[in-house]
DNA sequence: CGATTTTCATTTGTCAGACATTTAAAAGTC
DNA sequence: GACTTTTAAATGTCTGACAAATGAAAATCG
């Protein structure tokens, strides 16, 4: 673990770095203890605020974790999938933001990835899984629900089929094109017609997931895809004519 | 965008998810400018090494860069596909590395978002994507190609196939899917015969991405996943065999 | 002797002040 | 006007210090 003394840049990078690669190689295994600042400060001949800096980005990616006191220090951290889903939802929803994605190219690749839990879902649901579906979808049927609480009801039941296929890495993965769609999604009102039109497909998917059809979900998942660019696209388009009456 | 000083615990994580939230919600937009060092610790009321802490924590997950100079500071980055997607290797490598994942949960998880892909690649694709597919299968042929060299050049045909979709943000997602499972690939020895087993499917892939066949691609993706975790299950057979000769 | 309390060394968290380095704008010069 | 020099502002780093937490060891007490 070495770092290069005459690349004067950076130096907390470059530390950063070379604990990250001892940790990803394996040379650092879960719940090893890191010597201590001072002694980090010594090894790479630099003061101990440069290793605080390194380390505090380690720390920023749930690689370490601190512990003050006698006996205590940093700590290679296991990455929990609870630590990569919040990880993964907020890249993926700057990601988003920040990068003008188009609203077609998202759902596109929601919907895409969503498709692919269908028939594990259909295989591996349990009583726990619809059950949920079934409330959120009660949810989504209330009057006087807002756009927000709508969406977020919505985001609640395609987790919910995520989850049914049982596969921890597919629920990390999907967490981010699931739930970073909601700010996209929230930019459209949805009418009470168009909510029903939703609910009407959620119901199909909790029937298909109930009677383990695969097929079938992937089916109505497809037309919940068409229908929501479709919703979006009429937004988009109504939106333009206000700003560009031209 | 204010902390909790009563709160003396981890300042620096407070100011740093004071403004990883002001980035999120949008009241700091790309290109902005932070306040200096001087300012922030000012406006926080603690010491520079402490913002400086906070500050790197946001650079090590690319939401800021940092440049020196008069006029210089700290500015809110644009997410790049390309950070994003390193971060998504890393953090999926380490996940799967740290909490015994299964081959047989990652390897379901990965070919159920690969083929996820496979309708899109077989619009999309177009020559640069066939040809690159076609070289990775020429080189997969040599002989003398170690074993690492073996699965670099499957991750990069599959990434082939991912990117012939067309949709960056699917091949944000499953750079994750597909890149980490190389080191659990690289446990694998691949013999003469299977490596020919697996090169005849690369093949097959290939031509149904040529002749737009998607439902050919899954068929044979689905295939590949068979063959793959066969091989897996008798490596390991293998070696529980060898260790515990019970 | 056993249980409890106290002491203490270790380590992280934070602060204050200082200097080096970089950078671009502003001032000066030909 | 074009070029050079100066300068102010900002980050990068260092030194030294103190506060707070924490678990182990020592001391104390029943």
């Amino acid at each position: 673990m070495k770092i290069d003394p005459d690349n004067p840049a950076d130096l907390s990078a470059q530390i950063a770095t070379a604990i990250r690669d001892a940790i990803v190689s394996g040379a650092l295994i879960v719940g090893d203890r890191l010597p201590s600042e001072a002694e980090l400060a010594e090894q790479f001949a630099v003061s101990r605020p440069t290793v605080r800096e390194a380390l505090k980005r380690l720390a920023a990616q749930s690689l370490i974790r601190t512990q003050r006191g006698a006996f205590g220090g940093a700590f290679i951290n296991r990455l929990s999938y609870a630590d990569a889903h919040a990880q993964q939802i907020t890249t993926s929803t700057l990601l988003l933001g920040m990068n003008d994605t188009s609203f077609d190219t998202a759902c596109e690749a929601r919907f895409a990835m969503e498709r692919a839990c269908a028939m594990l879902a259909a295989t591996r649901r349990g009583p726990d899984h619809l059950a949920t579906m079934r409330a959120e979808i009660t949810r989504q049927g209330q009057p006087g629900l807002t756009d927000e609480s709508f969406c977020a009801s919505d985001v609640a039941f395609h987790r919910a089929l995520v989850d049914a296929a049982g596969n921890p890495v597919l629920s990390y993965q999907l967490a981010g094109a699931v739930e970073a769609m909601q700010p996209l999604m929230n930019m459209i009102t949805f009418s009470a017609r168009s909510r029903d039109a939703i609910i009407a497909l959620h119901a199909r998917i909790a029937d298909a997931t109930e009677g383990r059809d695969g097929p079938e979900i992937i089916a109505a998942l497809e037309e919940l895809e068409r229908y929501t660019r479709q919703r979006a696209q009429s937004v988009f388009d109504a939106r333009a004519a206000r700003t560009d009456p031209a």
